[in-house]
Formats: C-alpha cells, sequence, structure tokens
RNA sequence: GGUCCUUUGGCCGAGUGGCUAGGCAAAGCUCUGCAAAAGCUUCUACAGCGGUUCGAAUCCGCUAGGGACCUCCA
C-alpha cells in the first residue's frame, strides 16, 4: 500500500517517501497566458491534478504550488504590439496585463471545466519579481553568473564542471558548450553574441526600449529570464529542498535543467526529490503545438467548432480520455478516439448511478463465492495500480470489468445476494473514491433538475399508458421527440423507464 | 548531426519473461410491440529478421517506420 513514482531524474521508478512526513511539496509548471490554452495544456494540468488528489486520498497534507508565467514579450496574435511611447493614446496600445488577464482567466474557466482542483499558492511571476532579482543576484554573488549589457547570463560551463547539469534531460554538456550542432537549427537565438557561451541561458534581460513589460533591477530596466520565476517561486513557497516537481516532458531541457542549476547555487541543495514528466498528446503522431500548426484549443474542443472535429466534447470527455491512458505514454488525438471514449466513460457512468441506487441489505454472505472474489480482487486491485506510478487505465479496466455486474444486479441476471453486503459496501465505496475524489470526474449531464425529473416522469407515465393501450402511435412519438431533443429512453427489464442525455 | 523514446488486433490504448487488460467499432443471440439501453457470445494482436531462454509482445542485436528534445513550448 505504498507509493512508488516514477523519477525523472533518476530514470526509476521509487518509492514514494516524502521530505516532511505526512506532508507533501508539490510544485507544476503552469501557463504561460499570452495565449489560449490547447488540449495539450489538459494533460498536465489534469494529470497533476490527479497526482494532488490521490496525495490528499493518501493522507497527505499537499501544498501544490502552480505558477501562471506572465512576464515576457507578450503580444496578441493580430494586434500589434509596436508602442512607439506617447504616440498612441492609452487606450490604443496594448496593454500586457490586459492579456494576461484575460488568457488567465480563459485558464481558470477551463480548469473549472474540467474539475481541476485550484492549487494552494498559484502564484504569479510578475508578482514576484524581487524575489527573482535577489535571486539572480545570490548567484551572482556566487560566481555563477555573469552581466552583459544589462542583462544577466548563468554560466553553465563553471555549474557544469562541479555539478551534474544535463542529468535530468539525458544532455551531453560537451555538445551543450562546443554546440556544433546548432548548425543544424535554423533558428537563431537571441543575445547569442552576448553570451560567453552558447549553452549559457538569461536570467535576466535589458528590456529594449519598445518592451512594454519591464522593471528596475541593479543591471537597469528589464525582464526576468524565463527559468529563474520557476526558481525563486518554488523556493519561497516549498523551501529549498520540496518533494515534487512536475511538468511536460518538452519542459525537461532547457527550463527545469536551468531551474535545478540556479536553485542548487543558491540555496545549495538539490532542489526536487522526484521529477515528474508527463508525455504529450499528438496529433496524427506529431506533437501539439504551436510551431506545427495543429493545436486545438478548449474552447474549440468544447464547442466542436474546428475542422478536425466532427463534434463538441464534454469536458469530462476529455478528462476520462487522458486518464485512459498512462501519463508518460504519449496520447494520440482523433476525434474518433475521443468520441469513444465519450462512449466508454458514459456506460461507465451510468453503471455507477446504477451502483450508487443499490440497497444493501445487511450482514448477507455472498451466495457465489467466485464472483465474489473476482470483485473483492478488482477493488483491491485499484489502490495498487494508483500505487504504481498512477496507473489511471488500469484502474478504469477494472471498473468495467465490473460495469456488466452491476448492470446485472440492477436487471436482476445476477441476484444482489450473490455478492456479500460488505463487498457491495466496498465496491460502492472504491467508486466513489476513485471515479470522484481521485479522477475527479462528473456526471456530464445535468438531470438533476428537480423540476425536469417531474416532467420526465409525466412523460414516462403518459406513455406507459399509451404502451398498455397499444397505442404505440403516441408512445413512439413521445419517445422519438425526446430522442431528438438528445434525451434516450431505456425501457427496462422490470417494466420501468429511465431516461438520460444522450 | 547528437541524445532519447516508440512501433500491440478495424481504431484507441494497458501490459516488461509463462496466466482473458480494458474501451470503441463489427457480427450473432437474449430481452422487447418496434427500437434503444442492458446482458451473453464471437473477433486472441504484439513492425520485420536473428539471438538468449524450457518458455518472449515483454530481454539482446540488426533492419525498417514513427516521434520527442537539442530553439518559445504542457
Amino acid at each position: 500500500m505504498s507509493l512508488s513514482i516514477y523519477n525523472s531524474y533518476t530514470r526509476k521508478k521509487e518509492p514514494f517517501e516524502s521530505i516532511t512526513p505526512g506532508h507533501v511539496g508539490m510544485y507544476v509548471c503552469g501557463p504561460t497566458v499570452s495565449g489560449e490554452s490547447h488540449l495539450g495544456h489538459a494533460r498536465p494540468y489534469i494529470g497533476f491534478d490527479v497526482v494532488y488528489r490521490y496525495l490528499t486520498y493518501k493522507k497527505f497534507k499537499v501544498r501544490y504550488v502552480r505558477n501562471i508565467t506572465d512576464a515576457g514579450h507578450f503580444e496578441e496574435e493580430g494586434r500589434e504590439a509596436e508602442d512607439k511611447v506617447g504616440k498612441k493614446a492609452q487606450l490604443e496600445k496594448l496593454e500586457p496585463m490586459e492579456l494576461v488577464q484575460k488568457y488567465t482567466n480563459l485558464f481558470h474557466w477551463a480548469m473549472k471545466q474540467f474539475n481541476c482542483i485550484e492549487p494552494s499558492i498559484e502564484p504569479t511571476a510578475t508578482g514576484h519579481i524581487v524575489e527573482q532579482i535577489n535571486m539572480i543576484e545570490e548567484i551572482i554573488k556566487q560566481g555563477y553568473a555573469y552581466v552583459k549589457n544589462g542583462s544577466v547570463y548563468f554560466d553553465v560551463k563553471k555549474y557544469a564542471a562541479t555539478h551534474d547539469y544535463g542529468k535530468l534531460s539525458g544532455r551531453v554538456i560537451d555538445e551543450l558548450i562546443n554546440a556544433e550542432s546548432r548548425e543544424v537549427t535554423t533558428r537563431t537565438l537571441e543575445g547569442q553574441e552576448e553570451k560567453r557561451d552558447a549553452a549559457d541561458f538569461a536570467l535576466w534581460k535589458a528590456a529594449p526600449a519598445e518592451h512594454l513589460m519591464r522593471w528596475r533591477s541593479p543591471w537597469g530596466e528589464g525582464f526576468p529570464g524565463w527559468h529563474i520565476e520557476c526558481s525563486a517561486m518554488a523556493t519561497k513557497y516549498l523551501g529549498a529542498s520540496f518533494d515534487l516537481h512536475g511538468g511536460g516532458m518538452d519542459l525537461q531541457f532547457p527550463h527545469h535543467e536551468s531551474e535545478i542549476a540556479q536553485s542548487t547555487i543558491c540555496n545549495h541543495v538539490a532542489p526536487v526529490k522526484y521529477w515528474m514528466h508527463n508525455n504529450m498528446i499528438t496529433i496524427n503522431g506529431r506533437k501539439m503545438g504551436k510551431s506545427y500548426n495543429n493545436v486545438i484549443k478548449l474552447t474549440e474542443l468544447f464547442s466542436g467548432n474546428h475542422p478536425l472535429l466532427t463534434q463538441a466534447f464534454h469536458p469530462m470527455t476529455v478528462r476520462f480520455f487522458i486518464l485512459q491512458s498512462h501519463y508518460r505514454s504519449p496520447l494520440d488525438f482523433s476525434s474518433e478516439a475521443l468520441a469513444s471514449s465519450e462512449k466508454a466513460f458514459k456506460r461507465l457512468w451510468e453503471a455507477y448511478e446504477i451502483l450508487k441506487k443499490i440497497t444493501v441489505t445487511e450482514n448477507a454472505q455472498a451466495k457465489d463465492v467466485e464472483l465474489e472474489e473476482k470483485v473483492k480482487n478488482w477493488l483491491g486491485e485499484m489502490e495498487l495500480f494508483m500505487d504504481d506510478d498512477f496507473s489511471s487505465p488500469k484502474v478504469l479496466a477494472n471498473m468495467f470489468e465490473m460495469a456488466p455486474i452491476i448492470n446485472s444486479i440492477k436487471d436482476q441476471l445476477i441476484p444482489i445476494d450473490a455478492l456479500s453486503s460488505k463487498t457491495l459496501l466496498l465496491m460502492k465505496e472504491r467508486f466513489t473514491v476513485f471515479l470522484e475524489d481521485v479522477f475527479g470526474l462528473q456526471g456530464a449531464g445535468g438531470t438533476d433538475n428537480n423540476q425536469l425529473q417531474s416532467v420526465m416522469q409525466l412523460l414516462i407515465d403518459i406513455r406507459k399508458e399509451a404502451k398498455e393501450k397499444k397505442d404505440f402511435a403516441t408512445s413512439d412519438k413521445i419517445r422519438i421527440q425526446l430522442s431528438e431533443m438528445g434525451i434516450l429512453l431505456k425501457d427496462e427489464k422490470d417494466g420501468n423507464t429511465s431516461w438520460g442525455l444522450a
């Protein structure tokens, strides 16, 4: 019953032992709010939400920190950022915080749609400029950074001489330093000529005159480099050394590698005990990303308004789709795959709804010992699977094994006393814990409206009367028209009729 | 060019030495006024070649395909 986590740093599954017993410090790289979140972004936030939920279920007190990257050179697509100071009226100018606000709100909205629990602390980069400057000063003091033309760079070569730079991402330092490989790349790096070495990265960048986001620093006006914010905020809220750091695989290098270097120099200790990296969501086998021009934004996904989508998808379908694969495996998106997840989720959730309604008699013994054992085994495995590096697909598979049993109990194909009352109660409890508490899933339909319930019951009664009178024209009219409205009637074995959203 | 990963049935996806993953789709059956839902059954795959082993989808090698990172990136 103890949790193991695959640590990207050691490339091994390791037993999870938190630094402070009973407590976990967890940091996840949050969004850059210069644009709208897409399906690819959904993976880490849902994946680590499940990690957070599971740790909480395991009785850890978790401090979950997820930043908002709101500092940098932001421009909105289709809106010119050029801002010759004073030439335009205040309101005509692009205000970077306007973008930040807009996309932060949108991100929060999406997280709510996905039923992701809010982090304990959601610090912004712009709110921690002082901490970042302090950290950079400390790195300079330690002799691992140098100032050039108002910018500050981290001295990777010096750091690599005594530290294992490149270990997390499996990089060979010599290659990075000599950087011959860069000949292959097409893009030229900004400020490259200022660096002592190509592998060095910026801690602070001097702001050009037209740059809107700028802060005063000991080195002149500028803005923080991309990597320093995470180091500064993680240190501030989780301490020099904390338990878990999560993010997408694509952040391993250079972002997380640099984070390790900065924090190690400042705090004289490795910042993170367990590094976790989720794999990418691909589309036609290719990573979803801005530069590939293949992104599906979350708003498009929820509305179905995208050429690659055949329909709209409910956030819970997306959540379920993501949980159906292991977080370290690549996950290929297609409208078809998502549609199949939608059906699967609906089936599982309906079985769960039925399970919740099953009345358990007290202290009944199992009549079907073989089935009893199977069910107990499936239920017992669920936690073991999650303990094994969060194997959510296996937990779901076990639940699907039990779905036909639940449905059969309802239809009395399996007598309720086949299973002991103890096992039935355990099944109810395990389903609730895993589906709702750990996986954070919710029913997709809003069918719990009392008035709607009453109206539906009335229609069902009328239809039943019509059927009894063999007035099938009326009964079919009710069924077919409801179906056109997206409501499905289900005639059940016992003569009752239930309904649900299609 | 370097580093690393990956290739599972019509589709999506678990699985790392021996035992049915699971889902979707499809087909048949049961139930049903018809249908849907539900239940039962069928579909038994691991890129290719070679090796290790009593035994390999699972380990090793080679070949072929795909991908990620090396550059903003979840």
